[in-house]
DNA sequence: TGTTAGCACTCTCACTCATCGAGTGCTAAT
DNA sequence: ATTAGCACTCGATGAGTGAGAGTGCTAACA
């Protein structure tokens, strides 16, 4: 599929244009618009040529033309002129990403948030999984008499809590001996691999009546493998008004009651490649969900050191702002893979 | 404002009609499908009577009548009868509330998503409010050398965390200690009163070298002083689209992205009167927020013991199904009150 | 041979106009 | 007091029309 430049030159423009204006574009505009040395006539020429290869289309004979699926793709990959950040917007987005957060499931919602009123799409992030997630610290730690909370920690940084009851006759010691137990049995488990431990494996390490204690570790267990789900945050679904593609009642409703079904964001923001360093792409029919499929999506990773944790991305009309968005989500990555390391590293800024 | 009887029933039966139908009522229909015995002539009188008393309005001359805002609290405090659910309706919602939970804040969110599903309108519910609430049990724990997870726990039930960076130097003991002390200082606090203790009350009563504890319990008050607002969870906003009233977009944009604020849905939800046992019903007009002046708003609060902690709600056209809606969300707050008692006195239920 | 001017043709959009039907308000009869 | 009858109003619907944008094709041109 190569194209000589001419008709680069002129797809660029025809989808430069309609990402624009939302308007088919003519062949006299681009003769007009953009500088190419070219007549009407001309261009008209090289558009019937594109439209035949499938870059283009035409959405009733006597109006102009719109990139079809393929003409987005082509201009993703080859055309499009990567647009840094202005200063002044990485200044916007610093800002507001400097809300203080103690979590990291408000920091990715942050992210979230910032990032549908940055790009003025809609957009969503996901929590790292935590079932994936490695145990890092587990405590139960005593509430009132008969009742104790148990404190999971992860590797990632998401924190969960489980409020139990148990035996009165407990005291605070008997639940540290648990905790520590527990710790040194399971730390760096993957959450969804840990188990009951066997009696015997609990030996002699704790002095404690076992019967009294035994189902406080049931119970902790239980708790750490009922642990659920990543949580999926989505912003800025009413930004797809500003854009004509959703005017109408039908669209925008399909689009919406998409988005509401959590199920729906899990399977958009995992279907996208694991790549993790570049925004990854679907425009349109690429995209697995039906429902979608009159839209692009642009999605990313944030990592942990150098491993995968979750994602985040942008959904709007094909006829996106496909470089702009770029670097946004890739600054807003980048800047979510810091504060992640902050977070974990330095634990939460208190003023005092 | 009195009716006769006459009157009231017409009303009613225009009023219900309306509900049904969406459509402006006439006489004909009135005659027609309610058998008061009287001819379409007669009721155009009395509908014409009911108009000048601003009951009815008129869209344009030759159509039916809607009712006014004043015809359908009419209809709400006087005319429409209640209808309790139905045995079925009764399994339906304590089939989606089943699910188990682990905190408030879950709970709060499940119910709002069964409310929204099953009045088929959008539901809203706010989380108790923690800066209000009493603080029931706060505790370092130890997650690594140098950080200490913070766990702050309320008398309502909600759980809170923060990662913060301790010296290397302090050991669990330490920080049992000085969990303890605290624990013995605050408890029962409003969070919203917890101050720096000053270093003469911290007196004597830990013999752990001062300037190492010190900056542990600056963070950790730190962190209690930080904690925020309650949470507001919106579901079923594409529910609105089933409604005819909303079938143009300016409309439905207006009202979803009134309900994307979250400032606004706080707002919505704190503006319903304290009334610890009933739905407090604003329709139209009689709603604070202008965007929402054609809309009617049906909310209700849950309470911890007799002590009202948050309150959830409906949203939709000022046509809605009142007698069905009100019996909903008064069944769904009975519902909640109930789980979070067990919550709070059960501790969560664990498969072991 | 590639480019361009010219022109007939197509299709949508906005507008007008006439018609239809639901529902009203008024009057007169019961 | 109630009702039948009727003229009237007004929005919705659909057909018809003209304007405008844009195309494809042909023929002329460099």
């Amino acid at each position: 599929m190569i194209l000589d430049n001419r008709k680069r030159r002129i797809l660029q423009a025809i989808v430069d244009d309609y990402i624009d204006t939302a308007e088919p574009v003519g062949s006299r505009t681009i003769a007009r618009k953009h500088e190419l040395g070219l007549s009407s006539a001309t261009i008209r020429n090289e558009m019937a040529d594109l439209e035949e290869m499938g870059y283009l289309e035409q959405p009733h004979t006597s109006a102009g033309r719109i990139p079809s699926d393929k003409g987005y793709r082509y201009y993703v990959d080859e055309l499009m002129q990567v647009k840094e950040l202005t200063e002044e917007e990485i200044r916007n987005i610093e800002q507001a990403m400097e809300v203080r957060v103690s979590e990291i499931g408000q920091l990715i919602k942050l992210a979230s948030t910032v990032m549908s009123r940055f790009t003025k799409y809609t957009s969503m992030a996901v929590t790292p999984n935590m079932k994936k997630s490695l145990l890092k610290a587990v405590q139960v730690v005593p509430v009132e008499t008969g009742k104790a909370l148990v404190v999971v920690v992860t590797n990632t940084g998401m924190v969960k809590n489980f409020l139990i009851k148990i035996s009165d006759s407990i005291v605070s010691e008997d639940l540290i001996k648990v905790s520590n137990m527990l710790n040194d049995k399971f730390a760096n488990f993957a959450i969804e691999d840990i188990k009951q431990p066997s009696i015997k494996d609990m030996g002699n390490e704790i002095e404690v009546p076992r019967d009294i204690l035994l189902p406080v570790i049931e119970k902790v267990v239980g708790c750490i493998k009922q642990i659920d789900a990543p949580e999926v945050f989505i912003d800025g679904v009413t930004n797809i008004f500003n854009y004509p593609e959703f005017r109408n009642v039908a669209k925008a409703r399909e689009f919406l009651s998409t988005l509401d079904e959590k199920e729906n964001l899990s399977k958009i923001l995992s279907s996208t490649g694991q790549n993790n360093n570049s925004v990854s792409v679907r425009i349109g029919t690429e995209n697995i969900l039906d429902e979608i499929k009159e839209c692009s999506l642009l999605t990313a990773t944030y990592s942990l050191g150098n491993v995968v944790i979750g994602s985040l991305g942008v959904i709007g009309p094909t006829r996106m702002e496909y470089p702009r968005v770029i670097s946004s989500i890739n600054y807003i990555r980048k800047k979510i893979n810091e504060e992640i390391s902050k977070l974990l590293e330095e634990g939460l800024e208190i003023d005092t």
